[in-house]
DNA sequence: GAGCTTGTTGTGCAAGTGTATAAATAGCCC
DNA sequence: GGGCTATTTATACACTTGCACAACAAGCTC
């Protein structure tokens, strides 16, 4: 049972066998692997080791990619956001909907999964905790986070158009920075305890306090 | 000026000299110096040598006042969370206002130094980045969740009881739960991006958005 | 298939980690 | 002031970490 790591039976010094994989797809497993790492221990459980056991190769090999850690966290997380900021934009682009449609339907896709998922949510703490201490994170937070509230104060102005409102753009700004907050808390409850709410539960809060924000008038019921 | 560190000129191998305080008093500046080691370098920043030495005393001692690392940070995260869930709360305790006056202080309380803080911001990334991992952390994340959630839902009560309006259980959770999601979202968007907001803009687009999901009246202005 | 390139492994190392423990001294009691 | 005790320092140790580098073999080219 102990030291069962040699298969053979004699002295061979064999090495692990191994296959060359193409540049792009070992790059994206080790993304992958570091990804999943700092999900489920935090920085602090993504060791090169650790990543380098998930990817199925051996710790040196990172260097041969990264020129260290830091940069592969770096691109690790670049490729977090970008995958995130996708998902959620790619809501807004349905078709043959009108502009109060879409806006719920852009609520609705927040608030379910996959961008409410406790994987994702431990990444982005971990993540965006670290915003305040360094400046490169910080930057490229409030990017993404900007081109998620425009995103949102286009759709607003469409709604809004479409009611024949005419807000200002201090009011527009207004109810992009609300319905982005109401967005990301119903978001964090969902991702740290989404076993108090019923399935689409929090999409229905999320476009009735969306629609509440907006002054629209609600489909039915009282109170 | 290079190797300062001793003061008498011989040979003496003097150690360094030391004060005994308190136990309280020790175990209090340990924690302080847990969560600033913490908030600034995440917890792969919080050494026990890195954090003896911001509480001025050398690594050896935390072991005698602490059985490990892990309760150290245990004990820094209970502090911590203690801190913030008195404050929020404390926010609801004026006195001689009307129910709806004490939701909007409850809000701006909420919604401006020192609750909105980069400090307290990272410090509540990194730890409940690992909720997901953590079965203690999650479930004390849960009860302090419950708790600040069931305040809101008191004051709801009483702001809708006093406009002669009659919610039922379900209306009020749903009420309780997008107030916590505003009060949330506006909050990290005040941590993480605080020099885009005027002084006071998130307090009053937060008590607008809130009211609104109540249904109330707004004072005046329209759109 | 021989040979070459380079992706991949394995080992080694210095720095740093948490923990254990012995030595020292600060401050109280008499 | 002398002696005791428990707080505090200092050192040691086993272990992990990121990184460097040499050896190796996978798979292409001819």
């Amino acid at each position: 049972m102990l030291d069962a790591a040699d298969p053979a039976p004699m002295n061979t010094p064999s090495r692990r066998r191994f296959r060359r994989e193409g540049e792009e797809r070992r790059r994206q497993d080790l993304i992958e692997a570091t990804l999943d790492s700092v999900a489920e221990h935090g920085l602090q459980g993504a060791t090169l080791r650790t990543i380098a056991l998930r990817a199925g190769v051996t710790a040196g090999l990172i260097r041969h990619y990264f020129p260290g850690k830091e940069e592969l966290l770096q691109e690790a997380y670049a490729a977090l956001m970008g995958r995130m900021t996708e998902q959620a934009k790619a809501a807004l682009a349905i078709e043959d909907a009108s502009p109060r449609q879409r806006l719920a339907a852009f609520v609705t896709a927040n608030l379910n999964v996959p961008i409410i998922d406790a994987r994702v949510f431990s990444l982005w703490t971990t993540f965006i905790g670290r915003a305040g201490a360094d400046a490169s994170l910080a930057r490229a937070h409030r990017e993404g986070y900007l081109g998620f509230r425009n995103e949102v104060e286009a759709v607003v102005a469409e709604v809004l158009a479409a009611e024949r409102r005419e807000p200002d753009a201090s009011q527009l700004r207004h109810h992009a920075i609300a319905i982005n907050a109401i967005i990301d808390g119903l978001w964090i409850e969902g991702c740290l305890a989404g076993d108090m709410f019923a399935p689409g539960e929090l999409a229905a809060i999320g476009i009735k306090t969306v629609e509440a924000e907006l002054g629209l008038a609600p489909e039915r019921e009282d109170n």
